[in-house]
DNA sequence: CTGAAAGCGCTAACAT
DNA sequence: ATGTTAGCGCTTTCAG
């Protein structure tokens, strides 16, 4: 059978009496070639089930045509919607995507990024885990002078393209609708604040109490991470307050959503006695009920918009790893879960 | 600087006045090599920053230690759950692996394939699109040898191995329990009967029906997608139902959570009017109010089992791609969705 | 417009 | 235990 070995572009060259380097030619659409004998050799490639082997190719090249992507999760809308933006761009300039996972850990960042290097990837885009705190394991991508862009999750020691939410402005927001609904306590539960997003949306709750004159009580920022059990954890910490608070913002939907099922569980009314905002605009905001008030962003356009400068980056070779924000737009949806008016 | 020029075998091998060929074995751990040259490469090698070329590595020995998976989705425990239990296997085992996800569309499916066939992995792991029909795209790892293993969505069409649950033997516990609570009129929601899951479960379905000596009736049997607005269509279909039907069983706990938020919008009480049963024990049964009687099982189970298999054909080169049949355990999980007693 | 030839970096016979 | 050598398949000067 004919099965077990692989055509290349001798056998082509062969069987058509030209040289390799013409097919070669031919198969890349190079303009130089005779419009006859591309079409010859292109036709006999498809016959004999020709694929070229991009090893080969790398190696004589240099180059993978790939672009690596470390994401801190995948299971969620807002990350698949990234997903899905840097793959429609990558794709039409025609690279491919390698998707790594680091769950949340750095360590397992880490490892990603060393695959990433190895695999030697011709750029990075990375959202970065809760807990990454030294930045040493992207340090090879920019000593090569391989492109690094971070979106939504990133890090400002690092010099690199970024594509972000005005977080500030976001739990601004968030925390200003709670305040015009009547709130006065204010709980905000938040994850690990080393995170641009999370300091961020710290920083606009702040400046939303400062604008209102309320006072800022540090007691009342929950800081954990968003496990699954842990908005039953920020319920119990809520319970032990002296005094109940009138309004959670927590910077995560899913958690929101456990929060609001914990509270409804202690017979404490959403939005009556609480009013909950949460962050992301996650499916799981339409699903409970109440639905909850949370902050959309843009997840396709993040992910196209970063995919495009990357993919610029390696066409001009220019602004490779430069400090660059890039701000797309977010906006405060009202749900049910906040409204007491 | 010295940034820019990779180090290969050669740049160590000048400056230890040492072979290539002893480099190479060296840094592969070759037992044949002497200690203290070994010892001598290794720190050298990491002296320089070298790191081996996987190109031509490949290229050489025309295997890429790479295994592809093709999931017909991210966004599910589900698939995350399988994802880390073959990320583990395949980790130490020495593999990398690729994730390729199709959106549930046969169209990315094929692509995926291809792309995974072009870059010459050595096997493949794959979860079948809701629409997928014709397997052609399979077609080329299997002329080649490569193994292709399925698991959850699978088709017997193809000879491989595949790790499923026992969807019969699931969609008729679900279906049991709704009779055992007194339901008489059972809508089952589904997605597209041409996988396996999907008709299988049906087929459990209509044996606890016959069972108990319940009739079958087929305008109870809705299928369609599980798309975001899924559940409101259902209810929709059900409302529209001459008698209203008493229990309801959807294979998508996301969906069955839906369904439950609008059919408490219609004020048709769950689990008093119609019980409700979900599939899958995703994070978001136990969210909503009630939480959702669900069908548990394992993914990082079936990612661990469907990952050794894979391995060890890798390592044996033994019963690639042969029609073969692993269950894993899935269980019912009662909870107050469906509890009327 | 096409061909010849070298080389990308690594590995595996085959020697020694 | 180490070295020599050839070649994996492709691209790209350089020549014609």
């Amino acid at each position: 059978m004919t099965t077990n070995k692989d055509i290349t572009i001798y056998d082509l060259a062969e069987e058509l009496n030209l040289s390799p380097a013409t097919v070669s030619r031919a198969l890349k659409n190079n303009p130089v070639i005779n419009a006859d004998t591309r079409k010859k050799v292109l036709d006999l490639a498809t016959k004999r089930g020709y694929r070229s082997n991009a090893f080969a190719s790398n190696l004589r090249t240099q180059k993978t045509n790939t672009i690596g992507v470390i994401v801190h999760e995948l299971n969620s809308y807002f990350i698949t919607a990234v997903l899905a933006g840097i793959e429609e761009v990558a794709t039409e300039a025609g690279y491919d995507i390698l998707i790594a996972h680091s769950n949340e850990t750095v360590a397992k960042e880490r490892t990603n990024a060393h695959n990433l290097f190895n695999k030697r990837v011709d750029g990075v885009i990375a959202s970065l885990a809760y807990d990454t705190d030294d930045l040493a394991h992207f340090a090879p991508f920019i000593k090569k002078h391989i492109p690094l862009l971070f979106f939504d999750r990133t890090d400002n020691s690092i010099a690199a393209t970024q594509v972000v939410i005005d977080n500030v402005e976001a739990g601004y927001q968030a925390t200003k609708h709670l305040i015009e609904q009547g709130c006065k306590h204010i709980v905000h539960a938040t994850a690990n604040l080393k995170r641009n997003v999370y300091s961020d949306r710290l920083a606009g709750y702040k400046k939303a109490l400062l604008e209102h004159t309320l006072p800022y009580n540090e007691a009342l920022v929950l800081v954990n991470d968003f496990k699954e059990d842990t908005g039953k954890l920020i319920v119990e910490q809520i319970l032990a307050m002296k005094q109940l608070p009138d309004g959670l913002f927590v910077t995560n939907d899913f958690c929101a959503a456990v929060c609001i099922a914990e509270l409804k569980k202690a017979s404490i009314k959403v939005p009556k006695d609480i009013a909950v905002v949460g962050f992301n605009n996650d499916v799981v905001s339409r699903m409970v009920e109440p639905n909850i008030t949370t902050i959309n962003y843009p997840g396709k356009l993040m992910g196209r918009t970063i995919a495009e400068r990357l993919v610029l980056q390696l066409k001009t070779k220019k602004n490779i790893n430069k400090q660059d924000q890039i701000i797309v737009p977010s906006e405060l949806i009202v749900r049910a879960s906040s409204k007491r008016t």
